[in-house]
DNA sequence: AAGTGGTCTAGACCACACT
DNA sequence: GTGTGGTCTAGACCACTTG
């Protein structure tokens, strides 16, 4: 089928639709919290089977526009406003002011933050992380898990991991909330100095375990980032392990132009 | 249907089909080139409907393994070097070398790089362009448009936008080729000094004309990068807009532990 | 002409959410 | 129970590629 537009060329008709409900959308009327209409009354709206609705919908889906639950239907998104997640999150001043990265970055737009805490302890050395970390695949370290809430939607999910000989005297690194400034604050504390931080950043779709944890369509893409913490001594004294959802960050990073 | 696995939980059958040829793929079954079995090949052998293959088509493209054409079939992709994107590229002593930041990337992972250059010409800026050149939004900037290549396939668009009064004493800036070094360079050559590179960074799936520039499949995630270039007296004399195919590229960062 | 993927139909049945 | 989305079928016809 697919009608035939200016050149002669043809579209398919869920992507028709899917277009007629992404513009609809996108000039408010249908406002942010508003149900998509259901595939069957679609089904009768634009006189199609469906089959094709359900393609339709996909494509409204990989928009990003629309959160949909099985039993429930489809809604539009509340247009989260995005997290800036600056170069400049690691200064110390930052951190002696009591807070650490993500918080004083949410405060700045507005938003209620949350951080629930999955896992602390220790676990064996996985093989990308050991080569970081400069130790053995499987030795002991110490892992601390937690997930991220934003205005009650997780957004990402994070691991730290460290090496057993630097965490075994900082009690508070065992702790849930391991006090004002952080886990960076207490390494410091405790004289592992930063020299400077590592990232490795890469985009991908996410995998269907990681779509439901972050509450995204499978699919949707996600950030996947690798955050080494180096001493003035060379040594690296953690390894950040991050998974985000693309659509909730702006990244910023400031180069200088060295030599 | 699905079939009952350990716990209980049923997984559909569009998806245990995906992961069989995914698995096949990465453990070297099908071979970098091999053409995946054919629609109708796979209905025969799993028993199942042709939209249930479809369906596992779909995810299997999704993995970004495999490249589909109509009336062909679907190939499994050359496993293709990602590009490091390091913020070491902006070192001064790379383009004294002679090469542009992208040429000494592709030449450390041995790959055929080229650029096409698709427009150099005046333009008047547009909103958010003007706003980070500190000009008037309508006022005539030069843009330098241009497409890049890897391994024949194209992974990047880039627009360089400069401000006229910047670029109208240096002519290799009109140039397709604007000499070694790359227009960094030019504008070095005549007293703009950098002293930092601003870059945000963002993930999103590719809307159809993109995926199509870039030779995705549309919902594919691209990297949309912006760059200011700062001189030493604080004036932005470049803004580079960027769009990357993301499973191309992978960013590393050194951010130095300021106070 | 034969083989391939792309669109579409008209139904069936299942799983989840609400009331 | 009713309404919703999720999976699956068995076909039809079209569009592109290759011989």
């Amino acid at each position: 089928m697919g009608t035939a537009v200016g050149g002669g060329k043809t579209v398919p008709r869920y992507l028709q639709i899917a277009e007629d409900i992404v513009q609809q959308i996108r000039a408010g009327v249908l406002k942010p919290g508003d149900q998509v209409p259901s595939e069957a009354e679609m089904v009768e709206r634009y006189g199609v089977s469906g089959g094709t609705i359900r393609k339709a919908m996909a494509e409204i889906r990989a928009s990003g526009l629309v959160d949909t639950r099985h039993g429930k239907g489809s809604y539009v998104k509340a247009r989260p406003p995005v997290r800036h997640r600056s170069s400049d999150r690691f200064r110390r001043s930052l951190r002696r002011g009591g807070k650490a990265a993500y918080l004083a970055e949410s405060e700045q737009s507005g938003a209620t933050a949350k951080v629930s805490v999955i896992f602390i302890g220790p676990m064996e050395a996985p093989e990308e992380i050991a080569q970081r970390l400069d130790v053995e695949p499987g030795t002991q370290i110490l892992a601390r898990r937690r997930l991220y809430f934003r205005n009650g939607t997780p957004v990402e999910t994070a691991t730290s991991y460290l090496p057993w000989d630097v965490v075994k005297d900082i009690p508070e690194l065992f702790a849930e909330n391991p006090g004002g400034g952080g886990i960076y604050a207490r390494l410091e504390d405790h004289g592992h100095v930063f020299a400077e931080f590592v990232e490795t950043l890469q985009a991908r779709p996410a995998a269907k375990a990681e779509a439901s944890e972050l509450a995204l369509s499978p699919g949707a893409p996600v950030i996947h980032l690798l955050r080494n913490a180096v001493t003035e001594t060379g040594r690296v004294v953690e390894v950040c392990d991050t998974l985000m959802a693309a659509d909730q960050f702006v990244f910023e990073y400031r180069i200088p132009a060295a030599n």
